[in-house]
Parts: C-alpha cells; structure tokens; sequence
RNA sequence: AGGGGUGUAGCCAAGUGGUAAGGCACUGGAUUUUGAUUCCAGCAUUCGUAGGUUCAAGUCCUGCCACCCCUGCCA
C-alpha cells in the first residue's frame, strides 16, 4: 500500500505506538498524508527538552513522507515577546530541520476561531459566564466533589451571542466575563468542568497589537488550530493527557468536520543535573550567573552549541531517550555525554595542545624534524597534518612524575617515553627549581625510532602529546564543570523547596587558562571542533579574535586509567 | 472506591501466552604510537506484590501496594 507521495507503508517499520497507529490509519484510509505541528511559544529560550519534542514533531513527518508546520501558538499577549521569537529558527535550522511552512496562529486562526466559538453559541454549546476568576474556581468543586453550574449558564443562544460580541467589542472590562463550554460541571475530569475558551485581556499583543481584547485559551485554540491547518497528528507532552477527551469534545462539537486531528502525548525528558525551567535560566541570566541565554554552561540549544555539541549527537540522544509512557523520563547526564563523544569521535580534527605546559630540552637534538599527525585515525580519508619536532618541546605537566604512582606509563626519570608521531625520548635529568619543583627535563631522543619508521625494536608503554617551541602559539582555553553541584540531581526540586540559587550552583564552573597549541590550529574558525589529543574534544568560541583564539572544552575524553588495579 | 497514567537491572527500554532484546553506566580481558576509539566477555533464575487461570504468565483475571499528573480567565 503506497502513500500518495510514493511512499510505500509496508516497507516502513514503526518504533512506536503512535508509528503503529499511523500505519493502521493509512491502511484504513483515514490518513492521506501525515502532518505534524511544532508549536514553540514565543516566551523563552529552546533546550534540550524542546529538541525531543521538536525531533518528533519532525521525524514522525518526515518517516511518512509528510510535513510539519512551525506554529507561534500566541495566544498569550501577556507571555509572549518578540524578542524571543526568533532564535527558534536558527534552532531549528541547526537540527537540520525545515518546517514546511512558518505561521503565527494569532494572524492566521484567530479570526476562524472567533467564527467556530459563534457557531457553538448559536448550537448552544457554549455561554457567557460573568463569574469572576475566583467565583469560577470556587464553583468549580474539588477533586473528589462535582462543581456547582453557573447561574449564567442556561442563557439563550441570542443572548450568549449578543453578549460574546460585547466582549469582542470591549464592553466587558478584563476578567469580568468569560465564554465557557457548556460541557459537564460534575464531570470527574476537571478538565470537562465548563473550561474557559475565551477570556478578556487587553494587553499589547506583539503581532496584532490591540486589534483583539479578547483571546481563546490553549484548549479552545488549539484543537481548532490543528483542524484549520489539516494537522493529523498534534503531538505534545504527557500532561496534556488528561485535556485530549476535551480536544476531541472541541474537534466533535466546534469543528464538526469529518476530519479529525488526533492528540498523542509523550514524555518529557529531563536530564540529571541539569537546570531547565526557563525561569531559573532567566534569573541566572539576570543575576549574572552565566553569561548570557548562549554561554557554554547552559542546556539551551545555543548554549550546548556553543559549547561544542553537535545536532546530531543532540538528536541521537533525544531519541535514545524513547516515546516514553510517564510524565517524564530523567536520564543522567552521562548519557548525553556518550552520544557526544560518539558524534565528535568521528568528526574532530586531532591536534597537539598542551594546557599546562613543562619545558623539555632534547640535548642530542641538532636541528627541528617535521614530522606528520593524522587528523583523525578513525578516519582513513581525514588525512594528516604538519607538526615539527624541535630541540625544545613542551609536554603536559602531568606526564613526568618524580614520584610515579603504579602503573604509570609516562615519563620518569631515567625511563623512556613515545613522543606521538616523533620519537621516543629518554628523560636523563629532572632540573629543579630553588623550590624543589620540576623546571625542565634534559632528554635525548632515540634516532632510530621515528614514527612510522620505527624498527629498533624498543618497546614503549606510554605515548605523549607534545608541542615544539618553534611551531607553537598561545591560545585561551575555557574549561567548565557542571553548572549544578554534582549533588543536585534534581535542581528545579531543590529549588522550589526553598534551596537558594547560589547554593546549588557549582562555585568556578568556568575556568580560565591559557595553553600551547601547535600552529596547525591558528586557521580554526568559530565552531570548528577538535580533538586535543589524550585530553578532551575543544571548539573555538565566538569570543576569540585575530589575536587571541578561544577554545572551548566541550567533553574531556574518557579516562580508564586505573592506578590501582 | 474522584479521574487519568505508570511499575521489567543503578538509569533508559523492548517484550502483544511459548521460557527476559538492546543501549547507558559499571566490571574483567584483547588490540592500540591518544590510559581515547575498536573488539570480546560479564552484568534480572525473574518483571511492584499476593493469589488465580493455563501444559505454559512479564504478558490474561482478581485483590493489594507504590509513585506521577489533574481543582489558571497559563501553555
């Protein structure tokens, strides 16, 4: 059986139980054409959180060779600011997804709407109440008890009319009436229990300025939404559970069509020792806790892509995290890290850099070598670069010990060491400062044994990055831990039971230093990911300059050195 | 007896009456000019719990227990 669009359903594999359901749908015939919706209110920042639903909104689409519309479902005047309004874009765009279609449900629906909330006065399935908010809330009874009916409830259709015109027209001030769906006030779903469709509200709206003082609620809106716009499938979070039996009441007594939009809830995802709640972002924006919505530190998308995550390794990880059948899943954050390291694994450039830096003098040294690195060994086809090996070097602090603890296999005096992709080198003196710490080494290299040409028959445990006086420069690293206190698995909780903001937070999350990187990486541009050998994957920030290269540690490799086994 | 949802390993998660997939994490071991990667092995005698049906139950039935969501004119 084949979709209009080519696609044949029998040769899809649903991983799902919404997949599952599609596929009975098209078989069936109620499914022509799979479309989805992605409806971001314009009110913050997207995170991680966002992309999970964001990658099933698209990818359901894009398996059945449908589409999705991008949907501002601003029905909010008082949330919603333009300013946020845009960057989900760009967002977007970075996950490699395009929306069939951008559109503002204010602009486009409203007026439709407006038209559907008419007809179901005139069918008598909706009236004006003029309680207050308080009166409906204490009429609307409690979880165990029915609520009690309007007294404006049994108004004529003409009347309801009349009245919700007089609301359009701003002859209600705000609050003082609302139009309600005449459903069930002893409904055991307070859902059901005569919810609000439209409210009067007089706020600037960013897209209609004051064309409306009124405004439909989520509920109303967004079922109609869905209808007008031909969206199959309306995919949202489990919590909206309890609100499908009054989507579909809104589809089957405002819409009225054949054509039925199906609400399907997944779970939300949260990640341990993560800060998500928007806002707690803003206050740490606010505050100066961080440095802005991007800063490498925060889970919005902008920020992990500061940092160095790639979209897939963020799109691989959403989806490991399943559909999901509770409110939410909670993962911990080392399986975001896997998919990280997996991604930039294949695609990082490897690079000698050297963060802390001990001066090595190569005595029997005459003149500098070039010598080649393989820029990804992963990789057959990602070649190899320049680096230069020279009379004095710079290794990593942490690679000679005086004092070495079991198994270590790196320089020690009088022991030998495999200089990556030069020579192995044989440490004769530690010179020491007038403190009693390290300040060169005195080494002589071994000729017969250059990389790749290595028959001396020596053998070697411990390989070493390096760089060469000559063909190194400084460059600024931004190291960062954990935003959150490891302890604080889950922050938002901590907070909200009172835990203040700045105990929580993770005291020098984001250090500072400099390093010695080989000259190969003065070319690297903004975002350009690499693989500082034995250390970790770095990416250039958008902060550096012509003089001064900043790189980002993103995810340090791991680390199976165990001393003690 | 408000309504809805969920219980499978430390975490995520398949499983749709035929004898517990897979991934993360962890633990061994092999390979390695990155202590990375890769590879191989180990990791639930049992599926919240107590009964019942059946030749056979994580799957069906009954009771019980635990946790999550719902009383915005937010989305």
């Amino acid at each position: 059986m084949k979709l209009a669009n080519g696609i044949d359903v029998d040769s899809i594999v649903p991983e799902n139980e919404l997949e599952e359901e599609i596929i009975e749908d098209i078989k069936a015939g109620r499914t022509k054409e799979v479309i989805t919706r992605c409806p971001p209110e314009p009110s913050g920042y997207w995170h991680i959180a966002h992309a999970k639903a964001w990658t099933i909104d698209f990818d359901t689409a894009i398996k059945f060779g449908g589409k999705t519309y991008l949907r501002m479902d601003d029905t909010n005047p008082v949330k919603e600011e333009g300013e946020f309004s845009d960057s989900y874009m760009d967002d977007l765009a970075w996950l490699g997804y395009k929306p069939y279609k951008l559109v503002f449900a204010s602009e486009a629906y409203f007026d439709d709407i407006y038209k559907i909330a008419e007809q179901m006065i005139l069918d008598g399935k909706a009236y004006v109440c003029e309680l207050s908010a308080e009166e409906v809330s204490a009429t609307r009874g409690t979880l165990t008890e029915p609520g009690k009916e309007s007294p404006y409830r049994n108004r004529t259709p003409e009347e309801n009319l009349k009245l919700f015109h007089d609301m359009r027209d701003g002859k209600f001030a705000d609050g003082k009436a609302t139009l309600r769906a005449k459903i069930d006030m002893a409904h055991p779903n307070m859902n059901m229990r005569d919810p609000v469709m439209y409210r009067v509200l007089r706020a600037e709206h960013y897209k209609l300025g004051n064309k409306w003082c009124i405004y439909p609620m989520y509920d109303f809106a967004h079922p109609m939404e869905d209808a007008l716009e031909g969206v199959t499938y309306s995919l949202c979070s489990m919590e909206f559970r309890d609100h499908r039996p009054l989507y579909d009441w809104f589809i089957e007594n405002g819409w009225k069509k054949p054509f039925a939009p199906k609400q399907r809830e997944f779970s939300r995802l949260t990640i341990e020792n993560v800060l998500i709640g928007k806002r707690y972002l803003k206050q740490l924006v606010k505050e100066g806790y961080v440095n802005g919505w991007d800063d490498p530190r925060f889970p919005t998308l902008v920020g992990v892509r500061r940092r160095g995550y790639t979209a897939n390794a963020i799109k691989q990880f959403v989806k490991s995290t399943g559909w999901g059948n509770v409110l939410e899943v909670t993962v911990p954050y080392s399986a975001l890290e896997y998919y990280v390291r997996e991604d930039l694994n294949k695609i990082a450039t490897r690079a000698m850099v050297v963060l802390d830096p001990l001066k090595v003098v190569i005595t029997n040294l005459e003149k500098s070598e070039e010598i080649e690195i393989e820029n990804n060994p992963n990789d057959e086809n990602s070649g190899k670069h320049k680096a230069v090996f020279g009379k004095e070097i710079y290794i990593e602090r942490e690679d000679f010990s005086l004092n070495p603890p079991p198994k270590y296999n790196r320089l020690v005096e009088g022991g030998i060491v495999r200089l990556k992709g030069a020579y192995i080198i044989k440490c004769n003196k530690a010179v020491l400062d007038k403190d009693g710490n390290v300040d060169h080494l005195e080494c002589e290299y071994l000729p017969e044994t250059k990389s790749g040409e290595d028959n001396s028959g020596i053998k070697c445990k411990g390989t070493i990055h390096f760089v060469s006086k000559d063909n190194c420069f400084k460059v600024t690293i931004r190291q960062f831990k954990n935003l959150i206190k490891e302890e604080y698995k889950n922050p938002a909780k901590a907070l909200s039971e009172g835990t203040a903001i700045s105990e929580i937070l993770e005291p020098n999350s984001l250090i500072e230093t400099t390093a010695l990187a080989e000259n190969f990486l003065k070319d690297a541009k903004v975002e350009d990911k690499f693989q500082f050998m034995r250390k970790g994957y770095y990416c250039v920030d958008k902060d550096s300059t012509k003089d001064n290269l900043i790189f980002n540690s993103t995810i340090s490799l791991k680390d199976g050195f165990k001393p003690n086994k």
